[in-house]
DNA sequence: CCACAATGTGAACGCAGGCTAACCTTTGAG
DNA sequence: CTCAAAGGTTAGCCTGCGTTCACATTGTGG
């Protein structure tokens, strides 16, 4: 994998991503995380000053990554595509991240929350002026709708089967993805 | 509301689906149930054995209704829709609980989660056989990516902006769900 | 060789929170 | 009228867990 002759810290947020995309913050102890990163509860306090501080980190650090990749994506040629491939990349290349950032952000304190939110809502603000321009037959909270709904499809990827090969992974979302957002009409069915 | 002279047991199923739906199991105490039901904290085991088995009332709840209603639609003519809709009504009726059945499953005890998620299981099925009639083009563990990002698209209700009328946000999540469903090509961009 | 900073350990502290105990009222059947 | 069952209340027990403390160990610059 990715260890090898990693810094304690960065090990130890790797352990704590994995242990809360798949139980839950809440349902993690310090020493799980101590004990993931080869070492004993306490001395998970020589990096973090708390548990909190940790799962602040792994949100800020998803947060920072898919901002900034947005910012730079929404000026695009096909900025849509360009969305939603960095979207995608982010979910398959890092489940575990990708599903603490989706799922863990209630456990954080209010501010820090506060402060996040304020940021997603920045990205996803991206994420509607540029779907805007596809959709002229929406009101503005219905863009909203589409696109709270299609981060939420994409951001699945946490629960889903690890042993589907991740370019046939990719692609399939892509495709679901922009299927989603761009479905002006029912489609038909042909059984 | 749905409140008035209800019993209290019922009330209590319904507090629980708010505030577990809201922030999570664990970050929820059994005297906030109490409180947003109109009884104190220790109240609460009059009628349930403990805060674990609220939580199983929640999701045994959620998971028979539709595993139910797929079971009855899946010999539908047009099964698909039926199903489709069968999961929207729950997502935009019953925010709450399908939140609950959604993301809290993790912090049940290991053999109700077991039980539980065999039976989901069984209600994917249903949806991956219906599934598979209109997608010849997918393989089998492809076919389970693709419900399982659909409902998870579906599932997101609980998460979206409360205002948006429950017609309108039904007509477009069925819109979504069946365009992601049935993408057999990446639709083209028109700006 | 000596400080001392960095990093880890086992033991213990404090407190939040689930649950139990003891007790009180209301109600309805006999 | 009685008395048991149902359903509430307050006070308190007790366990788990995040955190702190005092103490090794190790490596490094002076």
């Amino acid at each position: 994998m990715s260890t090898a002759a990693a810094p304690r810290r960065a090990l130890l947020l790797e352990a704590a991503a994995d242990l809360f995309a798949a139980r839950g913050y809440h349902a993690v102890g310090i020493d799980d995380i101590g004990a993931a990163a080869g070492i004993t509860g306490p001395g998970v306090y020589r990096h973090f000053a708390s548990k909190q501080q940790l799962l602040e980190s792994l949100c800020e650090q998803a947060m920072t990554r898919l901002l900034v990749g947005a910012q730079n994506s929404s000026t695009a040629d096909s900025a849509l595509e360009a969305l939603v491939d960095l979207h995608v990349m982010f979910a398959v290349g890092e489940r575990a991240l990708l599903g603490v950032w989706a799922r863990e952000q209630r456990a954080l304190s209010d501010d820090v929350r506060r402060s996040l939110r304020r940021r997603q809502r920045a990205y996803e603000q991206v994420w509607r002026e540029v779907v805007t321009r596809h959709r002229d037959d929406l009101t503005e909270p219905e863009i909203s709708v589409v696109v709270a709904s299609t981060l939420a499809l994409l951001n699945s990827t946490a629960l889903v089967d690890p042993r589907v090969p991740p370019d046939r992974l990719s692609r399939l979302l892509r495709r679901m993805a922009l299927a989603a957002l761009l479905a002006r009409r029912t489609p038909a069915l042909r059984p």
